[in-house]
DNA sequence: CATGAATGAGAGTTCATTCAT
DNA sequence: GATGAATGAACTCTCATTCAT
């Protein structure tokens, strides 16, 4: 039993190891620069034990990608809790994308790097469609109670593309707005598009 | 001497031949499938050839670099031609970013693994801001003439960023919205911005 | 000595399943996919184990190779202990060697593989160079009390050969004769050889 | 033009080498130890050479197999049309399967690996079973001017299961039978079956 | 100029074997 | 005795690059 233990700890802090030392020979290397053998070599293994933990290359990707996208949707989740209105849901979901230490230009490439990559990876396509969906309802739900649904609608998927939208210029070059400009920018729009919106019906918001 | 001018031109229709065949290559196979090899049996010449007319590969995917980012941006200068006042403009840059044939799932995951390399290559990266200095001057130009310079700021960037946040999630699935759906939504934003906009000062517009 | 014993009696233990899980493997995966991880596995062992117990993979080859030729000529012998006549042994040698479950396609490809590895393996050839010995003396002696003594050592041959033809038919593919298909053709030709055959010498089989 | 040809000699050559190299390195190998690496050396060319020849080790592979099947083939096909009769093409056959030279140990060997690698290798099934299906038409063609459709049959396949077997056979040892030992057995045998045959119906060989 | 033959480095992967626990 | 973590050699295959022709 305590022999399960051992073994099973091994393996979950090599694969874990692995997963950090692939993504950081990702930064550093770029994902063509991403070998197996320099993983195993900033790991501190040898290329063979890689092969040992993760079948083949492509799996040691998907935890990587599942890794950073779980990180992402963390982070969204857990200022959601936070959240006291629907408007300031609308904004923790803004905000959770843009954690000032993960925007950055080396992280944003990773990012656009699996996105490239979706297509021969169809679990990675998968994933990003699901965080996808999960904020768009979110944020479709919480702006419901603000005004239309039909407004709603249109506002969640502006803010959802420019949420993407800024990562991928994030990746152009440092000169780009940091976290606290990219939210404020989007913050503004969502200010902006409720003064435009059309007053909730009296009735349908007896519920909040 | 003349056989001096010969051989340039021969040389030149080369080089363009063979960057519009690594381009071609490019969009369909994705940075990873862009090898000599292929570019060379697109061109329709030995892939000996490529290395003889580019030092490296390197100098090749620069050159490819170069012509990629200026055909994007002769399709929105073509527009911006046929423009006849300042909204139009703006819808000139927009649709300019979205032609139906090329606003595809391959097309955009190949952009995206060109933006994943940038930061291997400075060249690219350089080429990237300066389109984007380029299309965010045009943007504002023209809203300038339709609104107050501040807003006009904010209302440039916020298409420039749904112009980035389009082209990624349309890498992520077929299921997104084309181009045409892409269109519609940005410009009623701009639509709608233009109502919260404060009318321009009485003078600021007898120049058009 | 006790101890002594135990130890020997839990290594013999393992031996035997290791080659018979190693037999099995085989069986399913042929030659090639006979690797040591999946014998391990097979056999409910790590496979650190299986090079505890045999110092190389050959060794443990060699072993199955020694099991796989004895349990061949296992089912021979049982069928020949329960032979009651000459004629009844000579089948018996026949059907000794098409056990409807054991003569697939896949194990006659299995059996294949390694009869091509014979010629790296000087004492695989050994064993089998024994067991077709044993089967042609089996013949022999049992068809010599049917006919003449060169009568039967063609008839034997003949006999020996077309067991052997029917397993490498076997591996070609799966629209050749079933087990019983091949043993009435054979017996067949026994019978017709018998008709062609002189009489015995009347003394000869006074012995039997 | 001139070009057309040298290059395409140059390819013709190179490949027949490979194949020949391939088939001596197997023989010297086995088939496990017939690597791509080995090969290019015994062909005394880079083993990246092999795969610009050959796309795929088994496509090598599959040239070899071919060749060795077409050589077999061959001499069959030479022998039947030296044939002056139905009896003579029966031979033609059985000795087109045992050129002495050819009826070697090793030889014999390399033919049981194709066969366990059929599995792995439609083509190469295919090309066994369409062998195996023109051996089977020649001899049941002419045996059934011999004797009866039915005991034609059964002769064939007798015949044909004995060169199968003879061969597996030979890969066992080199105390054997050889070439001329394994045709008069065979020979013997159709002799044999010719005697029990019954006399053809009086009309049936007007033909012949 | 142009070809494509040739090289060799390096990729991912498999696997027998060793060894600390 | 037994485990499975770890190694390293070897394999197939790809590809940028060089070079004789």
């Amino acid at each position: 039993m305590a022999n399960r233990i051992v073994r099973t700890s091994i393996e979950t802090i090599r694969r874990r190891d692995l997963v950090e030392a692939a993504y950081l020979t990702f930064l550093e290397h770029g994902m063509q620069g991403m070998t197996m053998a320099r993983i195993g070599e900033r790991a501190g293994m040898s290329h063979g034990i890689v092969n040992y933990y993760f079948r083949s290359k492509d799996e040691l990707l998907a935890a990587v990608m599942r890794k950073s996208v779980f990180s992402v949707m963390a982070e969204t989740l857990r200022r959601l809790r936070a959240a006291a209105s629907p408007r300031e849901r609308v904004s923790a979901v803004i905000a959770g994308h843009f954690p000032a230490d993960i925007f950055t230009l080396d992280i944003a490439r990773a990012w656009l790097s699996y996105y490239a990559l979706a297509g021969q990876h169809p679990e990675f396509g998968r994933l990003q469609r699901a965080a996808d969906g999960r904020r768009a309802s979110n944020l479709h739900h919480a702006l419901k109670q603000l005004t239309g649904n039909a407004e709603a609608r249109v506002i969640a998927l502006s803010i959802a593309i420019m949420i993407d939208g800024a990562w991928l210029r994030r990746a152009r070059s440092n000169d780009t707005m940091d976290a606290d400009g990219v939210i404020g920018h989007i913050e503004a729009y969502v200010d902006d598009s409720m003064k435009l919106a059309p007053p909730l019906p009296a009735a349908g918001n007896g519920r909040c």
